[in-house]
RNA sequence: GUGGUAUUAGUUCAGUUGGUUAGAGCGCUAGUUUGUGGCACUAGAAAUCAUGGGUUCGAGUCCCAUAUACCACCCCA
């Protein structure tokens, strides 16, 4: 064991493979469905995109990117998440003057320096999508109904929708002063972060786990009760929608997120499967991330889930997921002479789209058979001498055990039959 | 960054108070006679017991350090 992969790092294996392309497949498919198409971005980008858009005070950013030089002398940073990525391919490919509004998906890895626990690592991978310019809750609606859709697919059932809002910059600052004022006479009580977050982002006191500072939080006024008018209109027309799509929500005051860009609607879907984190899919509205990238004035709004820990919470309840079948025949041999007219016949089938496989590694007739059974090849077609000189095989239906005589020349096209 | 628990064949695990050549199930390979898999039986390959030190006549077993895994804090997907 000289080499073994990176500390939160996994291999995925071919017996796992099938999982993850069932839920890419069907995310792919569910995002199609409602008009996003799929863009892929690079894994590495200049570090000060991320410190500008995800924020400089993030944990994400302050602690948890993988940042290097490369050999020209910049600095380069692993994807910590996609939004940023995507906002920037938005801004630089001119997508701004497309149709509102442009709607994109992505499956991707990324990269986080924490220390790794259940449903947490250091390479991840994330579907997700990003949507610009609709201002309006429609579509926040929307996107979280294409998780809705997604989970029935897969047939994840019970997962908790949290909603909130943490409104615009106007309300915001607004409630931010209200908060100093409620903290600053116990402030010399509480922990240090939440000293240091009193004057960068109150809004973070709210939910610190420190048990001095909870006792102070539990009573904090909430950021929902002092919406602006506008963002409170946003909120309450988000909630008629989702109502009126009939999906199950609780508003929980809690959620702020810890990425700068968030504004107005910010959701999560939980489980209780995922580890502490619980977390199985977090996004939310970013109306002013693309104009502090130096693009213009467009709303936008998206999410990642944590495809592992999707994958997770399906393997928690039960989902039974089908292994496929690519390869639909085994062409066993009776003896080496017969091997070149098997070696052709696979060509063919393969040439036709017809997953075959024949002895490689010169097994015996007997162990060829016992290959395919424990391989779960559906048919076999024993080949020898007589096959060949009466241009007839037998296909043999592992599953049954019963045999169908065919025509040599008939074996591809009973294949495309089945 | 800080804790707790763990690390023995490919894999899941045994391994008695420290005592000869470290075991098993599954998996893998071959066989149980002549052209048909699953079941059963037989045999075989496969482990410097995570790594490095230490204690001891003797360490898989005790001690220390490191690495990794799992779980948790913080934070996020």
């Amino acid at each position: 064991m000289r080499y073994a992969a990176q500390k939160g790092t996994k291999d995925i294996l071919p017996q796992d493979i099938y999982r993850w392309h069932k839920a890419e497949q069907t995310f792919a498919e569910v995002c199609h469905s409602y008009g996003y198409e799929e863009i892929r971005i690079p894994t590495f980008e200049q570090t000060d995109l991320f410190q500008r858009s995800v924020g400089d005070t993030t944990d994400v950013v302050q602690k948890e990117m993988y940042t290097f030089d490369d050999k020209g002398g910049r600095s380069i940073t692993l994807r910590p998440e996609g939004t940023a990525g995507v906002v920037r391919s938005f801004i630089e490919n001119g997508m701004t003057s497309l149709a509102s509004p442009v709607r994109m998906f992505y499956n991707i890895t990324a990269f986080r320096y924490e220390n790794v626990q259940k449903g947490r690592m250091r390479e991840f991978h994330q579907f997700g999508l990003e949507a610009f310019g609709a201002q309006g809750p429609e579509i926040d609606a929307e996107i979280i109904s294409i998780l809705t859709v997604f989970f029935d697919r897969m047939g994840i059932k019970n997962t908790k929708l949290c909603i909130n809002s943490i409104g615009c910059p106007t309300c915001r600052k607004a409630y931010n002063d209200k908060l100093k004022d409620y903290f600053r006479p116990n402030l010399e009580k509480m922990c240090d972060d939440c000293k240091s977050r009193f004057d960068k982002n109150p809004l973070r006191m709210i939910d610190c786990k420190d048990d001095r500072c909870k006792a102070f939080a539990a009573g904090a006024p909430r950021l929902i009760d002092y919406l602006c008018e506008d963002c409170n209109n946003h909120f309450e027309s988000l909630k008629k929608q989702l109502e009126n799509l009939g999906i199950k929500y609780e508003i929980d005051s809690s959620i702020v997120r810890g990425l700068d860009y968030y504004t107005r609607t910010v959701f999560e879907f939980k489980s209780e499967n995922v580890g502490t984190q619980g977390t199985i899919c977090g996004g939310g509205r970013y109306d002013g991330l693309v104009e502090s990238m130096d693009g213009s004035s467009v709303p936008g709004i998206g999410f990642a889930m944590g495809a592992e820990r999707f994958l997770m919470e399906c393997e928690a309840q039960g989902i039974e997921i089908e292994k496929p079948n690519y390869v639909k025949v085994y062409l066993a041999s009776l003896n080496d002479e017969v091997k070149p007219f098997i070696s052709k016949t696979c060509l063919e089938l393969r040439r036709a789209g017809i997953g075959c496989e024949q002895d490689l590694v010169g097994r015996a007739f007997k162990a060829q058979m016992k290959y395919a059974n424990k391989a779960k090849i559906p048919y076999v077609i024993v080949v020898g001498e007589d096959e060949i000189a009466n241009n007839k095989v037998n296909v043999k239906n592992m599953a049954d055990g019963s045999q169908t005589e065919v025509a040599l020349d008939g074996i591809v096209s009973f294949f495309e039959n089945i």
